[in-house]
DNA sequence: ACATTTGGTAAGTTTTTACTTACCGTAAGT
DNA sequence: ACTTACGGTAAGTAAAAACTTACCAAATGT
């Protein structure tokens, strides 16, 4: 049940984009934060959020603290999305072309 | 281009909720709203959001409005983290394992 | 014609969240 | 030892978002 907080994770542009990133590979928070139109403390507390929710992990080398994608997490999302998906497509395929009679209200 | 706004409108618990309910079919505004802790009023302004975004769509039943999942917008979103979610593994399978080398500074 | 069910919209409030600057700790070079 | 690069955290602010109540319009039933 942690897709609740990837979707809540993903939902902001800027941190999308600090994610996005890191699908070239792991990269430092300094190189991260570069180019970027927030300053890089902001970034520091995106990617606190990011690994929160299981996005994401680090590492420290020398200096530097290094950032990749955790894929369990983004699983997690693509598993609830897969399921709804199949489930939604059925439910439409069913019930969209419903009959369009003038339903009864409740009181008579 | 339009995951980004399907991604904020799931990342809301409430408005998820909404949503998870129209996986079992169409539904009224007033049915969708029973049992939800927020107003009615609340659940049309998320279906309103939901509208926009394209995950939902609507027809009216005599004074009833019917909402529906539309899976056009949610198989942009499936793509968008299909797509994420090889490149991450990818990423992840071929730099993970880096070398722990302390790496040379900026500056000599 | 009139009352009732249903639901969208407006206005205002409160809560959440993204951001900034300032500061501190740690690791590595000289 | 001292300096410099790097990055996390705190405190405060400003902007966005979720919710409430009040109100209005449309469709149905008597």
């Amino acid at each position: 049940m942690t897709y609740g907080k990837a979707l809540q994770c993903l939902s902001d542009p800027t941190r999308r984009r600090v994610f996005e990133r890191l699908r070239g590979g792991p990269k430092s928070v300094g190189v991260l934060a570069t180019g970027l139109p927030v300053s890089r403390p902001a970034v520091s507390q995106h990617l606190k959020t990011l690994k929160d929710a299981g996005l994401v992990k680090d590492r420290s080398e020398g200096t530097r603290r290094v950032y990749y994608i955790d894929p369990d997490g983004l699983g997690d999302l693509r598993r609830w999305l897969d399921g709804f998906w199949d489930g939604a497509l059925e439910a439409f395929k069913t019930e969209v072309e419903k009959p369009e009679s003038p339903l009864p209200r409740k009181k008579t």
